[in-house]
DNA sequence: GTGAAAGCGCTAACAT
DNA sequence: ATGTTAGCGCTTTCAC
């Protein structure tokens, strides 16, 4: 940093770093003569702000932290994409924490995050501990589409999973689908747990009983779903719809039903969740309920910025945006 | 930020800061009954460093910035997750920034770059003035993929493109393809150019004649891929192995072929080139060119490192990392 | 081994 | 309309 300071660019002027320091702020207080003499200089010695040292005086670091559990999940990058995008144009960054899902990390991030002092906090991760620890520090929080905690002060802006699991489910109903299998994560979050039971008032609202063994609880990942939905079939568990409770388990269920020459959506139907990208270019094309990112990024950005500059602390906000189903070749 | 300062602590010991900051820092001149009766304190009333403080007196901000074009793209994603993976333990917190592409929009982050004062930057994008002039704003920068310019100073760590291309060709080459169509992505970009040129070499080695017709440049991405391939089968160009520069590429010629009923590896052979974990799911899985994206972010940030903390910012550093073929059903 | 004091670059009372 | 001054929380030279 070999810039220029405000107390060179007055003595430069022969005016006081305050003159300097109000017309960069627009703070009024100086004539146009002044403020157009100020002007020419810092142009001309390309003056830039040290932020540093802006930020100690103010007790404003012009920055938001997003936490995630791995950026490289798509729907977490959308996201933080739409926090950036929205966040930019009032002068704030972005620090990008991964917490790789490893509650030990994500304890050490928080006292960077308190020690950088960020202005404030979105959080889309799985541990309910951290973002109130945050918010004890004062720092305001929003969590996205990961908990809605009972007795919790924390905003949350969430895509409505309860509607998704229950319009993915009767989709399939429609369609003509009796027996569905359910694969989701074997995790105990809310999403997850809101899809389901959608997926079970759909059923009830059909008069379809519900079965235990048609819903599979597995690791979060393609290779998981692909082997519980192979073992399924050797073991003659018989079905004609599948709900995922994401793409990703979707995509590894495509991979099995082909793998066992099943005909999509012929013999079988499947319905995902998310609308990631690689949906569209899947084997068939995967039906899918969108979650909307952008919105979602956006709402919370919003939302953190309204609890950050208008003191709006304690205001719990929750935020619930609707999904959608995106027909594909999945489905008929 | 509502936590206890430096000062405060000293009162409470009745030290002087000086003392208190030393411990901190582990810099030696203290006895060690002291050391310990501050750090029982620090414990104590839970003391964080106030960052910002410490970033203005030191000059230092432990922040690195990352800039891609597009987080939401996997393979950017990957190499910023190994940069975080690689710094945080070093005490470096990380700004992204995302240009989507947009110079003017780029011209506007690296103001901010500078203004924040990070300690260096990894650029990952197409435009190479910006980090040039994030040099001559002497702030450290290391690229990666994206341009080795001639006469620039700066630092570049990058897949062997040149060699992908190769070998992707060359698999084709062995399994009997004499028509081999290369889809590539049109920008006149360095590893773009550099896979192009292996597959020349490639194709120049077994003595099959190149022709221009069979090389497509097309707007990035799946659908104009699809598109493309849709049309050559239309215009009745035969082919019977593709190499396309990127897996995303990959993935819509294989839905065209699939639109089509082309056999596939049966009449046309497909290779990809990233490794991007879609590959693993698409029909049929993929065979492709694996870059490293891991290593790639981790020797990209060792090498930030030593130019940020051991002054060795005229050292132009150059590193050229393989790349594997990985077969999967897309090739026999 | 420890403390006093200056100062990093900026902003914001408070003067004038 | 402009300047003076104090100070944000920290590190570091220089004394002792």
């Amino acid at each position: 940093m070999a810039t220029i300071t405000m107390k060179e660019i007055s003595r430069i002027l022969g005016v006081s770093t305050a003159t300097v320091s109000r017309v960069l702020n627009n703070s009024g207080g100086y004539s146009e003569g002044t403020k157009k003499r100020v002007l020419d200089v810092l142009e001309k010695y390309n003056y830039q702000t040290n932020v540093v040292a802006k930020s100690l005086r103010t007790r404003q670091s012009k920055t938001v932290g997003v936490v995630v559990p791995d950026i490289t999940n798509e729907y977490f990058a959308s996201i933080a994409l739409a926090v950036e995008n929205f966040f930019v144009p009032y002068g704030y960054s972005i620090f990008i924490y991964n917490t790789s899902a490893n509650i030990e990390k994500e304890r050490l991030l928080l006292r960077d995050i308190v020690s950088r002092g960020v202005d404030g906090l979105i959080y889309i991760s799985g541990n309910p501990d951290v973002p109130l620890e945050a918010h004890k520090n004062n720092i305001p929080v929003v969590c996205i589409n990961r908990h809605k905690q009972l007795n919790s002060e924390i905003s949350v802006v969430e895509s409505d999973n309860f509607q998704g699991g229950y319009i993915a489910t009767e989709e399939l109903l429609k369609q003509g689908c009796k027996r569905i299998l359910m694969i989701r994560d074997k995790r105990d979050i809310i999403p997850q747990n809101e899809r389901f039971k959608g997926y079970r008032k759909a059923l009830a609202d059909h008069d379809i009983p519900f079965e235990k063994l048609l819903v599979q609880e597995i690791t979060f990942d393609a290779f998981h779903s692909a082997k519980c939905v192979n073992e399924l079939i050797s073991a003659s568990v018989s079905f004609d719809g599948i709900f995922a409770s994401s793409d990703i388990l979707a995509i590894g269920s495509l991979k099995a039903l082909r793998e066992n020459q099943i005909p999509i959506p012929a013999d079988v139907k499947v319905v995902g969740f998310d609308n990631n990208s690689f949906g569209e270019h899947s084997y068939p094309p995967l039906t899918t309920i969108n979650q909307d990112k952008t919105q979602l990024g956006e709402s919370a950005s919003r939302l953190l910025l309204d609890l950050m500059e208008k003191e709006m602390k304690d205001k719990r906000m929750e935020i619930v945006l609707p999904v959608n189903l995106v027909k594909r070749d999945t489905t008929f």
